[in-house]
DNA sequence: CCGGACGCCTGTCGGC
DNA sequence: TGCCGACAGGCGTCCG
């Protein structure tokens, strides 16, 4: 489910409910996620409080006065901030109840999603520790695209969704943003000159920039931490859309699938 | 090192 | 109407 704008936008819904707020305790109905949430975990969170929530990646980090919770929400989480004494629905996970009579919910059918309990530096991690830079930040730019895609033959698509090059960009924003840069998906990383490679870099901050600002992009199950779906659907131009008009040109958007994700693009307008 | 395939899960949807 | 396969926003791991 949730690529960067919805990790983000996740962030933005719970930070206010949970910042200095203290943990009572974690429930966990349901340790067999992405990787199983070790009972350890639950007495050294027991007590301690919240002093700063982050994204790093797709990462939320809940960082406590030892050390920091790492939560992923993989292909379907979501958040919720609930009264405490909120029925749990089936797939209602985990919850950290806080000390205002609410609590955190994640909610995951797929339970392809995890929580981790860190050690400080929590940057250490090793689910941390090898990630690229964040697309947002100075670091991230065409220069730097092209400059390690040199000698790459795999597609363009899988090269920027591989979070070792850069991280949050994810199989939505990957096809929205190759084609606001007018490059075919399936074109060899090692085979895009830097100009090129420019317009890309700029147009993946401008997409994600754009979609944080809408709450992100709700399909099937994503939901802000209120409830409320984010609006960035409607201003995606291909993702999803195969056989509708390209909104540049009109040709019909095709579909294909790259490295087992499907891909959707524009013929005419991406080369 | 690189690139491609696989598996982990449940829910939904389209085709027959 | 019902069943069945394909597919879904991620990503660590394995293999060649």
């Amino acid at each position: 489910m949730p690529e960067l704008p919805e990790v983000e936008t996740a962030l933005r819904g719970i930070a206010p409910h949970l910042a200095n707020r203290r943990i009572l305790r974690l429930v966990a109905r349901e340790r067999r996620l992405r990787w199983p949430v070790p009972e350890s975990v639950d007495a050294v969170v027991a007590g301690q409080r919240i002093t700063a929530l982050a994204r790093r990646a797709k990462y939320l980090l809940l960082e406590l006065e030892h050390g920091s919770l790492i939560l992923h929400l993989g292909m379907s989480g979501s958040l919720r901030v609930l009264p405490a004494d909120t029925p749990p629905g089936p797939h209602d996970h985990i919850d950290l109840v806080l000390d205002n009579g609410r609590c955190l919910r994640l909610r995951d059918p797929r339970r392809f999603g995890s929580l981790h309990w860190a050690e400080p530096p929590v940057e250490a991690h090793p689910l941390l520790a090898s990630l690229g830079p964040e697309p947002l930040s100075p670091a991230f730019d065409g220069a730097y695209l092209h400059r390690l895609s040199r000698g790459r033959r795999a597609p363009v698509k899988t090269f920027i969704m591989d979070s070792h090059v850069v991280v949050g960009v994810g199989n939505i924003y990957a096809s929205e943003a190759l084609h606001r840069a007018g490059i075919h998906p399936h074109r060899p990383a090692g085979r895009i000159a830097l100009p090129r490679y420019q317009r890309l870099a700029a147009a993946i901050k401008t997409v994600l920039t754009a979609a944080i600002a809408e709450g992100g992009t709700s399909l099937r199950d994503f939901v802000q931490e209120d409830g409320n779906p984010g609006y960035f659907a409607r201003a995606l131009r291909v993702y999803g859309r195969t056989g509708l008009p390209c909104p540049t040109c009109g040709t019909p958007i095709r579909q294909q699938r790259i490295g087992q994700r499907s891909s959707f693009y524009c013929p005419r307008c991406q080369r």
